[in-house]
DNA sequence: AACTATTCATAACC
DNA sequence: TGGTTATGAATAGTT
């Protein structure tokens, strides 16, 4: 295709050989770009010319890496260095370890478990009541806490509503003297009747 | 360059893509394999259709290794290294839900609960009450299908036996006829009776 | 997978 | 380089 055919063998005049790079080069550019666009293909070419420059296309909503990395697995080639190919191996294992860990979240909320045989229902349910046996320990011993607190917190509001009625008594009798007796009667009062939270987290826990 | 211009936008008829597809690629790959003759250029070139399926040249005396070492020179991107990070995050990515999901197992196993608070245990509770509920019902179920299976084995062989000692009683009267008998009642009898597995998978299973 | 009418790419030239 | 043009190649539509 020009004004005549050519041979496809090296061309020899230099600044002949720049220009049909050039010019065919961006041909190849053209026709990477068309076929990415017709087909829906993802392209990646890197051309360097003899000179060293390079020129590279790549098709819109890929990189040449992820290119690369498809080509990767592909052909089995290496083309990663190793510090790659142990953080693949890594990621693969991980992630293997996560597919046992959800299979095993499944059966665990008896989703799943068709195929399973008698053996490992067995199995799973143990690990369930193992579980729930557990969990509603801890809930009753968080209930019993729970209790206590109340208890405890009721008593010395007991302790307060009384101690308040009797000032108001006393108040009525002689009303100059209040602020000095309660301050008295504060700093005299043990600490575990302090107005204070008993147990402050297991308040946010329940 | 054909019966008619075409516009270049993606061609919608899937067959029509899948030729014209493969035409270009490889008019590509000629072009591709020219210019490196021509003008003594390096060219890397990777093709995937649509389909996944890749096709690629890579000019000879070179590898595509070398070509994008090349290209990692040139360029000055870190084409490694932008790799090896994507490789990280996604790496950390999953150990973060593994950590999560062995929380989680952790937690409807019953372990690690003390810190948590009274919802998230109810939480829990539920879920291992659901879970439980699927696993013993699936039990249920297979134990039904186990004993329909045995009560069905039992009457069969029941019946074998049954006919065993009938014929042990005819064939002490007529020693000769017996084998003759066998063979007619087998062919006769209903498909159901001979003795073969029933529900063959589920003795595995239990 | 072939054919062919067209369009396109480009070799030679400026 | 950049533009022009005659020519050979590539290919869209068809069989």
């Amino acid at each position: 295709m020009g004004r005549g055919k050519i041979e496809i063998k090296r061309i020899e005049n230099s600044s002949n050989r720049q220009v049909t790079y050039s010019k065919r080069r961006n041909g190849i550019m053209k026709k990477a770009k068309e076929i990415t666009v017709l087909c829906d293909a993802q392209v990646s070419l890197v051309i360097f010319a003899s000179s060293g420059k390079m020129h590279e296309y790549c098709s819109p909503s890929t990189t040449l890496v992820d290119i690369l990395d498809k080509y990767h697995k592909q052909s089995g080639e290496r083309l990663w260095d190793a510090k790659h190919e142990n953080l693949s191996i890594e990621l693969d294992r991980i992630k293997k370890e996560n597919d046992s860990m959800q299979i095993e979240l499944r059966h665990l909320k008896g989703e799943d478990i068709t195929s399973l045989h008698h053996k490992e229902l067995m199995a799973i349910e143990e690990a369930l009541e193992n579980g729930l046996g557990s969990v509603r320990e801890k809930q009753a011993s968080l209930m019993i806490l729970l209790k206590k607190m109340l208890e405890e917190e009721n008593k010395h509001l007991n302790f307060m509503l009384h101690q308040q009625e009797m000032n108001m008594e006393s108040s009525r009798e002689m009303e100059n003297g209040y602020h000095q007796r309660v301050r008295d009667f504060q700093s005299q009062m043990p600490f575990a009747f302090r107005v204070q939270p008993i147990q402050p987290n297991l308040q946010e826990r329940i």
